[in-house]
RNA sequence: GGGUCUAUAGCCAAGUGGUAAGGCAUGGGACUGCAACUCCCUGAUCGUUGGUUCAAAUCCGACUAGGCCCU
C-alpha cells in the first residue's frame, strides 16, 4: 500500500506519519523538495533523529546544497525507494507538501536524462504562446508564465507529454485541513519558534559556506533571513514575511492538492489529534483491505 | 471652551470640478526539470448631511470622529 499524506505546513503531517507508520509496518519517504537537502533544518520543520529512529525515514538529507536537485532526480530517487520497500514488503508513506515531486514520482511523467538546449530567447512572450498554443490549443499556462511556456514547448516538441497522465502505482491520498485562521495562528506561532531554535545561527552557517546556493536564495525561512543579516531589514520586517510566505504557501498547497490529487481530506481535530489519527487509520484499514 | 488640520476598500495611499491610480493583505486559479518556484484573476461611488454647479471625492455650510495647539 502507497499512501501519500499531503497538506499545508503546519497541519500535523510529521506526527501523523509517525503514528501511522508504526501502525502499519511502513517506511516513510520524504516528499519535501527543500528537505532533500543536508543542513536545512530547523527552516524546513525537518522530522527530528530522535524521530527518525521511531520510523525509517527515505530522500531525507541526501544532497548538499552544492548539488542541483530536482523532479527528475526526485522521481529516479523516489522509484528506488519504492522498489526497495516493496520487496521488504513494506508499506509506504509518501509525507511532503512537494506537489510536483509527488506527482512525478507516481504518475508517467516522462523526463529526458540530458536535458537539451533549447534556445527560446527570440520569441516574445506572445509568440511563444502562440506557438504553444498551436501545438496544444488546451494548454492553460499564461502568455506571462515565460518560464513555463518554454518548459512545456519543449515537452511538446520532445513528445514526452502526455494530457492525461496515469499513475503508475496504485495509491491513496490523505489530505490534513485545518480551519485556515487557526492554521495561520499555527504557522506564525511556528515561525517564531524556529527563530527560537536557531534559524537564523542555521541560515548564517549556510550562508558562509555556499551564499548563493539555490535551497538558501528560495526557501521559505532562508531567502527572508538574508536581507536581515545584511541588515538590510528589522527582525519584525524578517519574521513578518516569513509567516506571510508561509501562509502564501499554504494556499498554493491547497489549491494544488485540490486539483491535482484525488484527496480523501480530513479535517483536524485541534483538541484531540489523536483522534484524528485513529480516523484516518480506519479509513486507511479499510481501503488496504 | 477657542483655534487648526485630517476623514477615500481590511491596511497604506494617489486623485483639488467631468462618473475613483497603485501597493499590501484577503479570496480564487494555473502548474510535467528552478515547484518553499513561476504565473494569472479578485474589491469602493470617496465619514454623515445640506447646498453651489449641466457635472463634486474634489468648492461652501453644518454635524460626527480623530490628531495637534491654546485655555
Amino acid at each position: 500500500m502507497i499512501v501519500l499524506i499531503v497538506g499545508p505546513t503546519g497541519a500535523g503531517k510529521t506526527k501523523l506519519s509517525l503514528e501511522l507508520a508504526k501502525r502499519f509496518n511502513a517506511e516513510i519517504i520524504n516528499a519535501d523538495s527543500m528537505q532533500v537537502y543536508k543542513g536545512y533544518d530547523i527552516g524546513t520543520a525537518k522530522v527530528t533523529e530522535e524521530e527518525q529512529k521511531q520510523v525509517p525515514h527515505h530522500l531525507l538529507d541526501i544532497v548538499s546544497d552544492e548539488e542541483e536537485y530536482s523532479v527528475y532526480d526526485y522521481q529516479k530517487d523516489a522509484r528506488k525507494v519504492i522498489e526497495q520497500l516493496e520487496k521488504k514488503q513494506k508499506n509506504i508513506f509518501f509525507v511532503g507538501g512537494s506537489g510536483l515531486y509527488l506527482r512525478a514520482a507516481l504518475y508517467d511523467y516522462q523526463f529526458q536524462k540530458e536535458q537539451k538546449k533549447y534556445d527560446f530567447s527570440k520569441y516574445t512572450d506572445e509568440e511563444l504562446y502562440d506557438k504553444v498554443m498551436k501545438m496544444d490549443p488546451s494548454c492553460k499556462i499564461h502568455p506571462n508564465n515565460r518560464r513555463r511556456l518554454e518548459r512545456h514547448l519543449v515537452h511538446l516538441e520532445e513528445n514526452k507529454f502526455s494530457k492525461n497522465a496515469k499513475p503508475v502505482y496504485p495509491f491513496i491520498v490523505v489530505g490534513l485541513t485545518t480551519d485556515k485562521n487557526i492554521l495561520y495562528d499555527r504557522i506564525n506561532k511556528r515561525v517564531q519558534e524556529m527563530i527560537n531554535d536557531g534559524l537564523i545561527e542555521e541560515v548564517q552557517k549556510l550562508y558562509e559556506k555556499n551564499p548563493l546556493a539555490k535551497p538558501l536564495q528560495t526557501g521559505i525561512g532562508y531567502k527572508e533571513v538574508l536581507p536581515f543579516l545584511r541588515g538590510k531589514i528589522s527582525k519584525e520586517e524578517m519574521i513578518d514575511t516569513i509567516q506571510k510566505n508561509s501562509r502564501h504557501y499554504a494556499k498554493r498547497q491547497y489549491t494544488f492538492f485540490r486539483h491535482q490529487f484525488d484527496v480523501s481530506w480530513f479535517s483536524v481535530n485541534n483538541d484531540n489529534f489523536q483522534e484524528t489519527i485513529e480516523e484516518i487509520y480506519n479509513f486507511l484499514k479499510e481501503r488496504n483491505n
